[in-house]
DNA sequence: CATGAATGAGTCTTCATTCAT
DNA sequence: GATGAATGAAGACTCATTCAT
């Protein structure tokens, strides 16, 4: 169920390809040769729709971003409140739902996306949708909470698959689950209690 | 400050340069020429000491592996208990500070540590890890706790780094914050109430 | 003041672009992509106007034959003397001086032009030139003394751009200085003096 | 005759085909398969001596410096006299017979060597030498007269070769005339006579 | 007249790996 | 313990060229 292929498009194609490849085996382990086979092109055609291979990351990050874009300017519109808190966190949580194969590019592909400056215009947009979690006059743990409940949603879509034993479990439960705890997570933000060690301790 | 290195034996400064080059450029960016280069040595000297480049990989993970086999060893030695969980995260938190590079190369280069199978070793040791943390007869949601306690100490230590504007922090001050907020998280885990649910709205 | 481009016609400018990213980079390194971005065109409009990349430079030298053809032509229906040979260097340069963005190029492109085969058309004009201005019964001193003189006419144009310190000079100045150093050289060709040796020392 | 190949040594082996392809078929339409082929090696051998293509044009540079370098060098320690002026043009050519392949390929291939910068370190060369033909207090047509005379040594080299007809001529018999013609050339320098024009009308 | 899309062959370069010494 | 020399496979990228529209 790809995002891009709207139509017979190879651009499209090109990156929903790209993403699936990048996401499994890697950037780096990801050749043009592969992208271009699967696809039934030659590595030149790549060439014709971008000029270079981190062109194509670019590309998708581009053709992902609208979700959180809109989150973003959501949340910006309004005066932060706990509920736009959790608002947001789920709002991000359905986003990165249908994008689960680029957050996991994102994650697990640091090394490459740090020096692949496509990985700037996603992290601007990781930075801004914290600070709009944990909104304003907020201490640096609850910068902490903000960051790490986005890490929770994130845990949900891939990191917490490969389960051993009994403990498998369905993609949905797993993600309503990083949900909550997510949510768990940033109750703790509060404009007033700014101080952080207080509020780890005084329960 | 390297872990390795205990005398001048090459093979032990191998995996301390080759772990510092991993970890900053990813596996796939770092040749084995630089390595060497860094050395002052040549490529073939490291096939003295290594058989393939994966090989080296093994051996750092393999020199790491003493910490948390302890915390391990020493958390299954005791009954659960609120006070046993929160200790567990701060053995963790101190083991993983100590070897906060390999930590992050092994986040940040999933793919590669995915296909050298030396992630497997790693693996067992967090889901082992994970177990002891979230106790017995716990539900999938204290599962999901435990996971991203361990995630956060992982924040604090690699992820946190890069901030705009004036949220720079010291590397001690960001542990310190990710460990109050990962016990945090793990304080819900109680074997008692299984509802997840429950649990995130009752405080 | 391109040679080409008497009407708006397409075919016209992609000659002159071509001539001038040949002349500036040499023929390998231009692409035909370079000259139809520079034209506002597609890589594809050019194979309308030329069947091959090749045809461009054919094209590029029959556009420029004329004024050598003339002067030829001219030398030819006269009979030999110091004042033809003179009048034949001058022209040659007067010719030169409009086209010497074609004449770097076949200096400075001498591997691709030879295998171009459209030298061949070049050359034998250079060839029949020399011979006019040798003059009959002339010896091989002559010839050389023929030919560099029309190569300094040459370097005038091009290869004494590039000076160091106070050398630096206005290119209409360095031309002139060219000429006159060329008939100094031709001056020494005389029918009758046939021993170089002799001539080199008589003055 | 190569002038590297002191031994089965593969560096200067590679330098010497180099240098022959690179004169033959120019820079550019010389792969390094081409010359790695000719040797009997691999591409990726080339890079154990060479870190580019280049690098290999470098190579060929230095390793054809030398006669140059002292023409210049017994040149600076003379003041200049008509004699001195001569004796530096025999020079050269000496020098430059034995180097004629590096001579043409650098006549040949400017656009290549223009942006190689290795082209730097062998026009510094030509330009020492020159000035040092040239003499103090000369006039730019003095100028003129030295670069030409260097030029006609070249043009005996490589320029004279393709004649038709009965032209045909030794290449030593080439060399010769060309040296007699550059000396004629010279010959005009003259610390007194400043003024070129003057020279120039004055037979 | 011209374009958009694509190709096939080829380029330089890098890398992990090997092996005789 | 280590080096110097070399390899084979592969990688990203470029280019002249073609052709349906």
């Amino acid at each position: 169920m790809s995002i891009h292929t709207p139509r017979g498009d190879t651009r499209a194609r090109i990156l929903d390809v790209a993403l699936e490849l990048f996401s499994e085996q890697g950037y780096e382990k990801t050749s043009l040769r592969e992208i271009a086979d699967r696809l039934g092109v030659t590595k030149a055609a790549l060439y014709y729709h971008f000029k270079t291979k981190d062109d194509i990351v670019r590309g998708i990050v581009e053709s992902m971003s609208a979700p959180i874009d809109e989150a973003i300017a959501w949340g910006r519109e309004r005066p932060w409140s706990p509920e736009l808190r959790d608002e947001l966190v789920r709002r991000f949580a359905d986003g990165m739902t249908a994008r689960s194969g680029l957050l996991r590019f994102f994650h697990e592909n640091q090394p490459a996306v740090r020096e692949l400056n496509a990985g700037a215009l996603f992290k601007e947009r990781m930075i801004a949708m914290v600070q709009l979690i944990q909104g304003p006059e907020s201490s640096y743990q609850d910068r902490v909470r903000a960051v790490v409940a986005l890490l929770t949603i994130n845990a949900g879509l891939f990191m917490l698959q490969e389960e051993p034993e009994g403990h498998q479990c369905p993609a949905a439960d797993r993600q309503a689950a990083a949900l909550e705890v997510a949510l768990e997570i940033v109750q703790r933000i509060t404009p007033e209690a700014t101080d952080g060690k207080d509020a780890a301790t005084e329960v």
